[in-house]
DNA sequence: CACTCGTGGCA
DNA sequence: TTGCCAAGAGT
């Protein structure tokens, strides 16, 4: 037996994986926000809305959305027997209207294909329009208590600087990261949960982006980012272009077509509009065309801005009934 | 893999 | 004031 080889043992993710679960969960009891989809009695549902809503966009403002949507469908079948359109104006300034027309794709989904039940089966999440691997991992582990890795920004951060010792994570998830995740997972189900939002929450709320508040850090004396002398970011993020792009106009047209509630000809959203030609707006309609005709793109971003929605899915029907010229 | 898709608060 | 950033998904 001693002519085999060595099995090389692998690395371990990190000295003491029981003192870093014990330290970011004990600061979680003492730190969380008490947000309402982490109350026990929210539902599958309940959570499934919060991760469609919280998808790139902050707490603060997903709460009030969340609170008035799932009063007004407080089960999925409840959605899915109105209108796309009606989600989209819910939706409100949330962002992203897209996300609205899969949150009610899936609802509908979920009642021709689950009984209007959220599957708890996490091949069926991931199959959900809307839901890629966050948040089928998301609702899988929050919602019904499975061990399963959930990988966020919040959680990529704080691997990236407490565990490996950098500034921020790389711009797109590489494997090294997902399986670093894995490797400091709880062997313990309900410990495994715990670790998921703790990490998370620690994210959000101390090892932030901008400004980590690591004087509030429970891993400030094991952190390898700080043992670095905290190092600058390695690759900086890309912007986001805006202004003066058809990103811009599109924002300007959905605001008008979310406040219509008459049908809005197309041709009164590609070119300066003379809002007294439009008197059955509401004065949140008249002000979102104002702020269309002041922008800056050119007529032919308009164009092409305007088809763009309607080419995400937002069709005439749901977008109160907006048409195409000709 | 790189790119796009809204919106608003804050450093 | 301007740019960064936020519990990603789909192509």
């Amino acid at each position: 037996m001693s002519s085999v080889a060595p099995t090389p043992s692998p690395a371990p993710p990190h000295p003491d994986l029981p003192g870093l679960h014990e330290a970011v969960v004990r600061w979680y009891g003492s730190a969380a926000r008490d947000l309402p989809w982490r109350d026990p009695r929210c539902g599958p549902w309940g959570v499934l809305v919060s991760e469609f809503m919280l998808q790139q966009t902050p707490v603060a403002r997903v709460l009030p959305v969340w609170r008035s949507w799932l009063q007004r469908w407080p089960r999925p079948e409840d959605l899915a027997a109105e209108p796309a359109g009606e989600a989209v104006r819910a939706w409100g300034r949330l962002g992203y209207p897209r996300r609205a027309l899969r949150l009610h794709a899936a609802a509908t989904e979920i009642v021709a294909r689950h009984g209007g039940q959220v599957p708890a089966d996490h091949a069926a999440l991931l199959a959900l329009p809307g839901v890629g691997t966050y948040t089928a991992a998301a609702v899988a582990v929050f919602a019904f208590g499975d061990r399963r890795t959930v990988v966020d920004t919040n959680i990529r951060r704080v691997h990236a600087r407490a565990v490996s010792g950098r500034g921020l994570p790389s711009r797109s998830l590489t494997a090294a990261e997902a399986r670093l995740a894995d490797e400091l997972m709880p062997a313990d189900d309900d410990l495994a949960v715990a670790w998921n939002q703790a990490v998370m929450e620690l994210g959000a709320l101390v090892c932030t982006a901008r400004t980590p508040r690591c004087a509030a850090c429970p891993l400030f004396g094991t952190c390898a980012w700080v043992a670095a002398g905290r190092p600058a970011p390695e690759e900086t993020p890309r912007g986001q272009a805006w202004h003066g792009t058809d990103r811009q106009v599109r924002g300007a047209l959905l605001a008008v077509l979310r406040a219509g509630t008459e049908p809005v000809p197309a041709r009164h959203l590609l070119g300066p509009v003379d809002p007294a030609d439009l008197v059955h707006l509401p004065a949140e309609g008249l002000r979102a065309l104002e702020r269309l005709n002041g922008l800056d793109a050119p007529p032919e971003q308009r164009h092409r801005a305007l088809e763009g929605l309607l080419a995400d899915g937002l069709a005439a029907e749901d977008a109160r009934g907006v048409s195409l010229p000709g």
